[in-house]
DNA sequence: AGCACA
């Protein structure tokens, strides 16, 4: 029996059916509307919106069939077209006897969309500028993102249902403003609709996922990307291996940056056992050893993303290293193991590349300083544009401070009283 | 402006 396999997919009439589809409906028509169009006809028991690639076609349902026929022929007599919103609807007969009421949960109005990132580029756009995007409509909880089939989709939290619908109204549909993408990138459009999730777990923040409720959260590892060293580990299940050495590379390095200085900055959070620089891709690279793991663990995310220099200069970027113990030939401007008993080292040169002040208290270790403060924030630039973590609110320091017992004294060398850079104390 | 479901 083949009785409707031949059917073709529609005709200028199709047979009466208590089911109308609606076509060239208003962006994001509503339930409301639609139920309002139908009753002068009947009573409408059920609709479904956003049908079609476009989503700009619906159905309804009416209680009986003669409802529907009513409809239709009012309207096809009618000089007057069915409008919602002064734009003409089309109508006619479905080519179904019912709707099959599978509300799905992108019809559920809630405080989370499930935004669809459309095109070429669609994976160019960051959370930075997704954020950008939707926090004009409100505060924006968090956000993240994820590969589907559908592609690259985010998921985006506001506090409130009305919040997100109107975002979701504003912005389905729409293209990300060009000025808010590289040159290179191509349209990108959103699809929204709503998600079942009320509220969003959020582990890290990472280019991923972002909390912005909460800047305390750890960062993820792998959550600066902007020198494509990591890639791995973005839900915070797998973070890169930790290590007791870091390496840090030195991005936009207008002014020098000695062994001193990094010994100086890297030693606010413990004993810095063994530093090596060397250059690498035109840049300065520097292995940083610690004792153990912890210590560089706090450090690293100290750390990271922040500029030894105000204005952005010699800004840091670390991970963890593969090494576990370095092996210092020399010590020399460029490498030293203070853990050394005699170490051959001068008293650390005149730090006077400061390109503000010429002396060294301009930058001061992180980790809950209070000596010196020279700028609201410790003297910590925050890091600016992307992968910037939007804290710095409240005055707090958005890193643990460093155990002062282990960061009050060096190596046997004793060389450099640590006090004197405002390495972390006790707060008073 | 032309028929949904995940």
């Amino acid at each position: 029996m083949s009785s409707v396999s031949s059917q073709p997919q529609f005709r200028y009439t199709q047979p009466p059916s208590k089911v109308l589809h609606l076509r060239n409906l208003p962006w994001e028509c509503t339930e409301e509307e639609l139920i309002e169009l139908g009753k002068p006809f009947g009573t409408v028991v059920n609709t479904k919106c956003n049908v079609g690639a476009n989503r700009n076609q619906a159905f309804i349902e009416f209680e009986d069939l003669n409802q529907a026929i009513q409809m239709i022929s009012y309207y096809a007599s009618s000089s007057e077209p069915a409008q919602v919103r002064g734009k003409t609807v089309y109508l006619q007969y479905s080519n179904r006897q019912e709707i099959v009421n599978n509300k799905t949960t992108a019809d559920v109005v809630g405080n989370v969309l499930l935004v669809t990132v459309e095109g070429e580029d669609a994976r160019m756009v960051s959370i930075d500028v997704l954020h950008l995007v939707f926090s004009a409509f409100g505060f924006v909880h968090k956000i993240t993102t994820f590969e589907k089939t559908a592609g690259y989709q985010a998921l985006v939290q506001f506090s409130d249902e009305e919040t997100a619908t109107s975002a979701k109204n504003a912005l389905d549909g729409r293209s990300i403003p060009r000025y808010l993408l590289a040159e290179q990138v191509g349209q990108c459009s959103l699809k929204i609709t709503y998600s079942a999730h009320t509220d969003l777990t959020v582990k890290f923040q990472s280019h991923r996922s972002r909390d912005y409720t909460n800047p305390y959260l750890p960062i993820a590892p792998s959550a600066i990307d902007s020198t494509g060293q990591v890639a791995v580990g973005v839900d915070g299940k797998k973070m890169e291996p930790e290590s007791n050495v870091l390496l840090a590379s030195i991005e936009n390095m207008q002014y020098a940056v000695t062994l001193d200085v990094l010994h100086m900055v890297f030693a606010a959070f413990g004993d810095v056992q063994k530093i090596a620089m060397f250059d690498k891709n035109g840049g300065l690279q520097a292995l940083i050893q610690y004792k153990d793991v912890q210590t560089a663990v706090v450090a690293k995310e100290a750390l990271e993303g922040h500029c030894i220099y105000d204005g952005g200069f010699c800004k840091l970027h670390i991970t963890y290293s593969r090494h576990t113990d370095l092996s210092i030939k020399v010590n020399n401007d460029r490498s030293r193991d203070y853990t050394m008993p005699n170490p051959p080292v001068p008293m650390p040169q005149q730090l006077g590349q400061n390109p503000y002040t010429g002396n060294p208290q301009q930058y001061h270790a992180a980790g809950g300083s209070h000596q010196q403060q020279q700028s609201p924030q410790g003297g910590w630039v925050q890091p600016g544009g992307q992968g910037s973590m939007g804290m710095g609110g409240g005055g707090h320091n958005p890193y643990m401070a460093p155990p002062s017992s282990s960061s009050m004294h060096y190596g046997p060398g004793g060389h450099m009283p640590p006090q004197h850079y405002g390495g972390p104390g006790p707060m008073h």
